[in-house]
DNA sequence: CTTAATCGTTGACTTTTTCAAGAATATAAG
DNA sequence: CTTATATTCTTGAAAAAGTCAACGATTAAG
């Protein structure tokens, strides 16, 4: 078997069972999506020492609104106690730190530090060129209907 | 707090990250899309001692053309070792059984009791009840084009 | 002031994922 | 036919991820 093909594997032939009902349940071609997608990020990412996760809170700590732990916990929909573990990893690296928040001394908000802003810029390059990778069958307008339609799964309390 | 506000705590508020690049990002919205689907699916789903790993397997056991275990694996994505433990559970509840393949004798074709079809009928209604309430926010029209996008991302190859 | 709730943290526990190896069967080459 | 290589299911171990309850510090409510 050739070197890289172990992992791509997952793209093999399913023809049969693509007629079955599971095929046609949104759920489940979330997931399978989700399962393409992250393994490919995962593997442009490894090359910087980050996972899908840790890139997620790198990325938000570098926005314009740095957010607390809890609030990260919440948007990607992890357990605070995992926040804590991946915070850790990127603050003993340099790349976030700690700031306590003048309103609410409990929580403490995560920013990136000038390192941090560095290492994802690169990361979100990888993360592109896996995006491309993974929906190289989808046409630009497709993926701007498919993030619209997304967004509005996502957050079904939005912007409304 | 409410007996049931926990799980649903994943509809909070975040605003305020809502502008953030991750928030634009394909992967991050098919993952937390993923997390909410399978949350409430899971929830659904209980009642029948499945979940839905194991639904899918029944799922795909009740079509017209079982799969075999490698089938399953490279479908669902996942190692073929968790579909053993799958397979292995289903079949001590009497919902499946492992059929020799007539043409492979190393592989085992998953096919679906009686009492699985009856049980996966029910399961059915479940997961579509919790992708009406994931999908809420999405009208007919959307689902079904956000169905054809996430085949395309899932099945690259499909059926060209 | 007292009580209740929230945030980050820790630790324990379960589940999921990943990986390597082996027995049985199939395929390919000589 | 014999030998070598590959595939399928299975097992078991290890790593990673997810779940949950409790604690000190702080805030909010009564």
């Amino acid at each position: 078997m050739a070197p890289d093909e172990k992992n791509t594997a997952v793209l093999e032939e399913h023809g049969r069972l693509l007629a079955s009902d599971l095929a046609g349940e949104i759920e489940f071609l979330t997931a399978r999506t989700r399962s393409i997608g992250s393994l490919l990020a995962n593997r442009e990412l490894a090359p910087l020492n980050l996972k899908v996760r840790s890139y997620s809170v790198l990325s938000l700590a570098c926005g314009p609104t740095p957010p607390t732990q809890r609030e990260l916990a919440g948007f990607l929909s992890l357990d605070p106690s995992q926040i804590v573990a991946l915070v850790d990893q990127l603050e003993k690296r340099g790349l976030v730190l700690r700031a306590p928040d003048p309103q609410d001394r409990r929580s403490k908000i995560i920013r990136a530090t000038g390192e941090g802003v560095a290492v994802y810029r690169q990361a979100r390059e990888a993360t592109h060129r896996a995006e491309d990778a993974a929906l190289g069958s989808l046409s630009p307008a497709e993926r701007d209907e498919l993030r619209r339609l997304l967004t509005k799964a996502a957050f079904p309390g939005g912007e409304g």
